[in-house]
RNA sequence: CGGGAUGUAGCGCAGUUGGUAGCGCGCUUGCUUUGGGAGCAAGAUGUCGCAGGUUCAAAUCCUGUCAUUCCGACCA
């Protein structure tokens, strides 16, 4: 029968509800917009072209933004001896259990194994010692994209991954306050380009001494909210202090002619952030993107392009909108228009252009909005403008849904059984003041199962007792479930 | 790392008491179609995840292993 072939043929590319099974939906996507495929090794994927060309997006804006404030790049290797990754203690403990070692050269074996890189403080650290010697050497500003390994027990594609794909920049300075403006400079970074160009508010603030990078005075962070109500921490930035440099002997002769411990920074996005765009914006058709990474960000469609002059008028129209920087993708291929709308809404294309006879007799074309559906007819004189204004309202309905998802699913506790009722009945933050001990912070982790997200900068007291012992609070914390 | 599920064509799946593999979609060719996943006709496509074992015979039974996935633990 005709309504079953056709049931049947839905079955095939359907993806599951976001609401019914999160995780099944979030794997769905990440196939069928064909971002990823999976490698013969555990936790380890290939990134598409589709996929790639996103992070790729993501790797332009940010390296622009990084060049603005003195940003230079540099590649360091990918291996570290083991007695180099052991110079600083705390980190080695924190990574230990999952870094992945080289043992062998061909069919001999190494005299000191090497590790593959699960974050190149060390190499950065052992460099930088070497060519900082005076106060004129500093600041020192470098940042790397590459690849690093950490051998997770359970992985998902983006979200936890055995190798994955990062920058990381690590800096040099001559005072501690130097240090400390530079971190705080690239949170501020990661935090606008999470909200103006992802359409992902976050929260910025400071991480717990339990959450934050062992071995960090302190480590800031931008936290964004996910569709289902748990945490994803967006990226971090840390203030080293002197301790490495003190580990790594890196120091420099200051203008009173002292020898001086430089000051260090940290900071890092991954591709994780693919999986937060996913999780924020994605619905029940598939991906969402935002226009600013998006690979595609309009698609011309088309329609009855057998007709005559129409396939003409969409090349043209194609052609105008890449002539005005936008990055078009022409579909004429011979697939019906009903499937191709459906490949570029699972693709997440920001805006879809139809048009055929019934437009072209009338000057016009279709434009439609992948996050509402908005369908505008616009003059095809017009269609610059229109697009301009249509990716600008997308990006900007992007984060006001998204900023109302996180209010919705932002709650108040000031005491335990409330917050307890809190996480047992929602999904979301839950911000509750803290004194302060790791006690608390274990405990809250026990009964509600929740886990201190951040510290926001600025943040008003909600009460002056903590939530969980009711001595006196010293911190409002945001706390959640997290990726 | 513990518990559950899965692995058969590119994708989604069926395959009975063991007997040598099938369906839908997709793909190729042709014609007709084209404004929300088109129709008809003719085709092509498989080391049944991998390795052992039992058997005259294994996709099917047994053991191991790898991968995916879900839940938990762990971890950033």
């Amino acid at each position: 029968m005709a309504g079953n072939s056709q049931k049947d043929k839905k079955l095939v590319t359907e993806i599951t509800a976001m609401d019914e099974d999160f995780a099944k939906w979030y794997t769905d996507i990440v196939k069928k917009a064909d971002l990823i495929d999976y490698s013969s090794v555990k936790g380890c994927m290939i990134i598409r072209p589709y996929g790639y060309a996103i992070w790729e997006n993501i790797q332009k804006i940010l390296d622009a933004k990084f060049k603005e404030t003195g940003v230079e790049k540099v590649y360091m290797p990918m291996f570290i001896p083991e007695s180099l990754l052991k110079k600083e203690k705390d980190p080695v403990e924190g990574f230990a259990p999952e870094v992945a070692w080289v043992t062998h050269g061909g069919n001999e074996k190494l005299a000191e194994r090497l590790c593959v890189r699960p974050t190149s403080e060390t190499l950065f650290c052992e460099h930088y010692a070497n060519i900082i010697k005076s106060y004129r050497d500093l600041p020192k500003v470098y940042n790397q994209w590459c690849s690093v390994v950490r051998w997770e027990k359970t992985t998902r594609p983006f979200l936890r991954s055995r190798e994955f794909l990062w920058q990381e920049g690590h800096t040099m300075h001559r005072t501690a306050e130097e240090a400390e403006a530079r971190t705080v400079q690239m949170l501020n970074v990661y935090a606008d380009f999470f909200e103006k160009e992802l359409g992902m508010p976050v929260i910025r603030g400071q991480k717990t001494d339990k959450e934050k990078f062992a071995g960090a005075e302190a480590t800031y962070t931008v936290e964004a909210l996910m569709h289902d109500g748990k945490a994803l921490q967006g990226g971090t930035s840390h203030n080293f202090g002197n301790g490495f440099a003190k580990a790594f002997d890196i120091q420099f002769l200051d203008s009173d002619n002292q020898l001086k411990y430089a000051y260090e920074t940290s900071w890092g996005v991954s591709t994780r952030i693919i999986g937060g765009i996913i999780m924020t914006h994605g619905d029940d058709s598939g991906l969402v993107l935002p226009p600013s990474v998006a690979p595609i960000q309009v698609v011309v469609i088309p329609v009855q392009q057998h007709k005559e002059g129409v396939i003409e008028a969409a090349s043209k129209l194609a052609d105008t909108l890449k002539a005005a920087g936008f990055r078009v993708k022409m579909d004429d291929s011979e697939q019906s228009p009903g499937w191709k709308f459906s490949e570029y809404e699972m693709k997440g294309v920001p805006l879809r252009i139809e048009i055929g006879p019934r437009d072209l007799a009338e000057g016009k074309c279709v434009i439609v909005r992948r996050d509402n559906r908005e369908k505008s007819f616009v003059a095809i004189n017009d269609v610059t403008t229109a697009v301009t204004e249509g990716l600008e309202n997308l990006r900007a309905a992007l984060y006001e849904k998204a900023l109302k998802n996180r209010e919705d699913r932002t709650f108040s506790a000031t005491n335990l059984e409330e917050l307890v009722n809190i996480a047992n009945e929602n999904s979301g933050y839950i911000r509750a003041m803290w004194c302060g001990d790791l006690e608390c912070e274990m405990k809250l982790k026990e009964v509600a199962d929740v886990t201190s997200r951040c510290m926001p900068f600025d943040a008003e007291a909600i009460s002056d007792k903590c939530v969980c012992c009711g001595r006196d609070a010293k911190k409002l914390v945001y706390w959640g479930k997290a990726y």
